[in-house]
DNA sequence: TTATAATAGTTGCAGTTTCTAACTATTCGA
DNA sequence: TCGAATAGTTAGAAACTGCAACTATTATAA
C-alpha cells in the first residue's frame, strides 16, 4: 500500500464525516422540511428509479431490509412515498414518490444546496473544479451503480 | 451563485454521505472495536486536544452539548476516555483519553484506514492526488479551526 | 404435482443516538 | 454580595438501526 493511498484515505476519514455532520446540522435546523439524511437520500434514489424495490433502496443507501422497511414506513406515513405490491412479483414492494414527496424533496434540495453552495462560494474556481472531479472520481468507488435498477411498472394505478 | 458551485454543491451532496455510510456500515462490521463515527471523531479530537473540554469536543463533533455529554458517558464507561473537573474552573471537565482508549482508537483507525485504502488503491496516482487535494481544500471550510483549543493542563492526576 | 428451498418484506424487540427543556454548580461583573 | 452568564448534567421523548423470527410468495426439483 504506498503513501498516497494511506493520505489520501486518512483524509477523506478525517474530512467527510465533518461535512456530512455540518450537512445534518443544516437539514435538521431547518425544520421546514423534516427529512434526515437517510430519508432524504432514499427519496433521491426513488425519485430517479421510480417503481423501485425495498431491496433496490435499501442496498443503495446502507441500510438492511428491516432498517428500509422502517424509514418507507415514516415516508409512507408523512404521505411522501406510494408502497403498492408489485403485480409481477407479489413478494415484492413498488415505491414511488407522491406529488408531495417529490416538492418535498425539491424543496430539501434547493435549500441543503443554497446552503452547501454558500460555503463553497468563496472558493476559487481551480478548487471548486477540483472537488467536484474528485467526487466525480469517487462516485463509482462507493455508489452502487446508480443506474442497474430495471424501470418497470412505475405506476400501476 | 455560479453554476459550478451549485455543480460542486450537488455532487458533494451527492457523494459524502455515501463515503460516510460505507464507513459506518464497515465500522459496525468490525466489531472488534465497537465504536460509532461521532466516537471515533471525539476519540481523535481528544487525542490531538488532551485536555480539551465538553464545549470544545461538542463544537468540533457537531453536536449539542446535552448529546456530547452523553457520547462521553460512553466513552467513560468504556474506560477509553478520562472526565476530570477542571482545577481551574471547576464548571469546566477536563477529557482525556485513557491508554485503552488511545489503543483502541489506533485500532479502529488502523482498521478503517486500511479497508478505506483498499477501496482506493485501484484509482490512478492522479486521481488520488486530485482526492486528497480536494480533501485539504474543504477542510478549513468544515472543520472548525482544529487547533485553537488552548492545551493546558492536559493531565493533572 | 407437490414438497422444499429461496426470495421479499414485515414485525418485535433492544440498544444507540440525538434532541429540547429544565436543572445544578461555578464563576464573573456591577 | 447579588444577579447574570457559563459549563455540564439529567430526564424524557423520538428517531434510527440492527438482529431474530415471522409471513407470504415464487422457484426448483423429485
Amino acid at each position: 500500500m504506498d503513501a498516497s493511498t494511506q493520505t489520501c484515505a486518512r483524509a477523506l476519514l478525517e474530512i467527510t464525516p465533518a461535512i456530512v455532520q455540518a450537512i445534518r446540522v443544516r437539514m435538521r435546523a431547518a425544520r421546514l422540511h423534516e427529512l434526515s439524511v437517510p430519508q432524504f437520500r432514499t427519496l433521491a434514489f426513488i425519485g430517479r428509479h421510480p417503481g423501485c424495490s425495498l431491496s433496490d433502496a435499501a442496498e443503495f443507501i446502507g441500510l438492511t431490509l428491516p432498517s428500509m422497511s422502517v424509514l418507507i414506513n415514516g415516508l409512507v406515513e408523512a404521505g411522501l412515498v406510494l408502497r403498492q405490491t408489485s403485480l409481477l412479483d407479489r413478494r415484492r414492494v413498488t415505491l414511488n414518490l407522491t406529488g408531495t414527496g417529490a416538492s418535498v424533496y425539491a424543496h430539501a434540495l434547493e435549500g441543503t444546496l443554497a446552503w452547501l453552495s454558500q460555503q463553497l462560494e468563496p472558493l476559487p474556481e481551480a478548487d471548486k473544479q477540483t472537488v467536484l472531479r474528485a467526487m466525480e472520481i469517487l462516485r463509482p468507488q462507493f455508489l452502487t451503480n446508480t443506474d442497474a435498477t430495471p424501470i418497470v411498472e412505475a405506476t400501476h394505478a
